[in-house]
DNA sequence: CGAGCGCTTGATTGAGTTCAAAAATCGTGG
DNA sequence: CCACGATTTTTGAACTCAATCAAGCGCTCG
């Protein structure tokens, strides 16, 4: 499986970003034409509702690629937020950048294969939110993510399972007791 | 906006088929390098848990498409049906076939167009998954897709949200009541 | 060492499910 | 085109899972 990094040959048309944990890296609606990829350390793209609740929409480490294709595609609704939840190195990219840089058949294909695993990965996501309880839901992220409850503070993981905190915190519980 | 139809000149390796409402097109996890044209009618895919309850992922009506990219990119995990929901008119073409087909620069830019639209479409609906009621998102459903609640009984509205016709019936009740 | 943040735990509330049954609509055969 | 049976929608009551509210504990880091 082929990174976007190679793909592209990023390097071209690139900058490489240092940033601490905590830095927000892309307010929701600003400057959504950029793409990230993780280098080394770990994103988080998110919302915040009009209660100012936060929902995590996906996270990303080594290897991985944010981008917020809803901003581009479409101008209004759903826009997100990216931060650093470690210390991180990104290499930040312009789409349209990409787009104007007349790229071969076999890296158009290479990208068609990304975007065709990321509708898939959205696919699964979309029928656990909608057939299974928390505690499967959860279950389905450690399985997937086997990495990330290692690096991702659990209240975090409850947002990106749309439950609370203190939801997870009690399914943990219980799945502690039961084994 | 260009459709698929346009995009790949399927006529070329392509089949016609007329189905009536009710028929099953795909059963999850055979045929899965299929796709899709909705040329005329309605189709849905979904899939069905161990209780055997279905969980709509979604609808396509005229110049939509429907492809199961899931199984196709991954085998494991989640398969769809998909079933006509009205009596329909489907192109059917073998992704195997356009892979082969050699497409032009300009097709693959277009495919990557179609690609981050679906992709769009669906992180706005796991973050309505993740953050609204089921009335907010009753309310977003009417909004995005307003022809389909005509077309549609609501018991599969209620799949498509999430949550039971009971409660949905009951949504509408109130809604109904307060204008 | 203290302040603040994050996790846990418990009590209460509420949105949505389940179970059940009646009312409305659909579709099919005569 | 009508009538009847089957499916769908509505309504209501009891229940459940997860949200909210609230308090206490344990860490970490300044």
């Amino acid at each position: 499986m082929e990174s976007i990094r190679e793909i592209l040959n990023l390097d071209t048309f690139v900058v490489v970003k240092k940033a601490k944990r905590g830095t927000i890296i892309q307010r929701a609606g600003v400057n959504t034409s950029l793409g990230y990829y993780v280098r080394k350390g770990l994103l988080r793209s998110y919302t915040i509702d009009e209660k100012g609740k936060e929902h995590i929409f996906m996270f990303a480490s080594e290897g991985w690629l944010i981008v917020d294709i809803e901003s581009q595609e479409f101008h209004h609704s759903t826009e997100l937020y990216i931060d650093c939840l470690e210390d991180s190195e990104v290499v930040i990219f312009d789409r349209k950048d990409i787009n104007a840089s007349n790229l071969t058949k076999i890296q158009l294909e290479r990208i068609n294969d990304l975007l065709s695993r990321r509708i898939a990965a959205l696919q699964r996501r979309v029928i656990l939110l909608l057939s299974a309880t928390a505690k499967e839901r959860y279950i389905a992220f450690l399985e997937t993510y086997p990495d990330l409850p290692n690096r991702v503070p659990q209240r975090m993981i409850a947002s990106y399972l749309g439950i609370t905190p203190q939801a997870l915190s009690t399914i943990r519980g219980k799945m502690a007791g039961k084994n």
